[in-house]
DNA sequence: GCCTAAGTTCAAAAATTATTGAAACATCAG
DNA sequence: CTGATGTTTCAATAATTTTTGAACTTAGGC
């Protein structure tokens, strides 16, 4: 609620006091976060990329912190997420132990490795599982009908494993 | 624990108790469950869902309480997901007021309304903020980067709502 | 090689979301 | 009609997820 006097602000070691978001930043961090939420992503982590995709240039971990207003475990867990999904890269600059965060440049590059990540394994671990849950229901002469729909799926989840490496190369490729 | 004596429990309107999941159902719903967690979509859902889908026949209310141990609240709000979905279908018989569910044909149509209901109003509750963002940062003069990153989600968006309707007619088509 | 700025970790707290169950409601078989 | 059956509602609770912050680690400037 109530700042730190100016006067011991300003005299140390100039601790910068960040901006708010704006009203046409909240509003695009919003969308962001709309966006996020269907994929099960934190709210902070969408602030984080909203912030970094209408800044101009780099910004850095203290003002991420001090714009968005939330703690340095969130910032330093969210730009890891972010990195690990290889949405946002770092500049460094000379001199400087600071790391300086921008948007990898395709946006739509990044959902796709971002579902990727989430859905492949799921595929990956199913597979064996649904051919034995089809093998089970034939075994039991289960209803044609529920054979059927077992059949599609598994034919589903074959195909898409098939086709997932074609949609963006692994992430050592 | 403890079930009620067989006795009375066979004796009055025959109150049947039913079977847990079988292994290879609970494998189908270990599925389910993890694919609809991308989506948000909560674990009893996805169970209900699972169980219609190995089922040979539709599942009554009681049924799908009784084999997933689960309360008649969850059974109803999960039925109401899926109905609201259209990712299941009701079988009325002739002289019970009792429903029967079983899913809708098609899984694949299912994912996809369940996908556009999700991210469609999202989409269009964006698209007048989006334009006021990209407006306001051209008046602003800001870096030509920002400016082409939000155009790109602009047009995005455009191009996405445009496509929507193709992609599977709005519910009442 | 220190020492400090920069960032990470993780247990605890807060916030959010899902589930329960009892009461209310609705419908239809009798 | 009416009573019992079948379902919905929703406040309270439980479970899960996210955020915080203080202690810890690491890296590099000096």
């Amino acid at each position: 609620m109530k700042p730190p006097s100016e006067k011991s602000a300003a005299r140390r070691k100039s601790r910068p006091s960040y901006e708010p978001l704006q009203p046409h930043e909240i509003e695009l961090a919003d969308f962001f976060v709309r966006m996020a939420g269907i994929l099960g992503v934190p709210r902070s982590v969408a602030e984080i990329y909203a912030l970094l995709y209408v800044s101009s240039g780099p910004v850095d971990f203290d003002q991420i912190q001090g714009r968005l207003g939330i703690s340095k475990g969130s910032v330093s867990q969210g730009l890891k997420f972010l990195r690990d999904h290889e949405m946002i890269l770092s500049v460094k600059e000379p001199g400087s132990r600071r790391e300086r965060w921008q948007p990898t440049p395709s946006l739509a590059a990044s959902l796709v490795a971002l579902l990727r990540s989430q859905v492949l394994p799921a595929l990956e671990q199913a597979q064996p599982g649904l051919q034995r849950v089809l093998a089970d229901a034939q075994q039991r002469g289960a209803q044609p009908e529920v054979i059927e729909r077992l059949s599609r799926l598994n034919r589903w989840n074959s195909r898409a494993l098939e086709l997932a490496p074609l949609l963006l190369p692994p992430p050592g490729a």
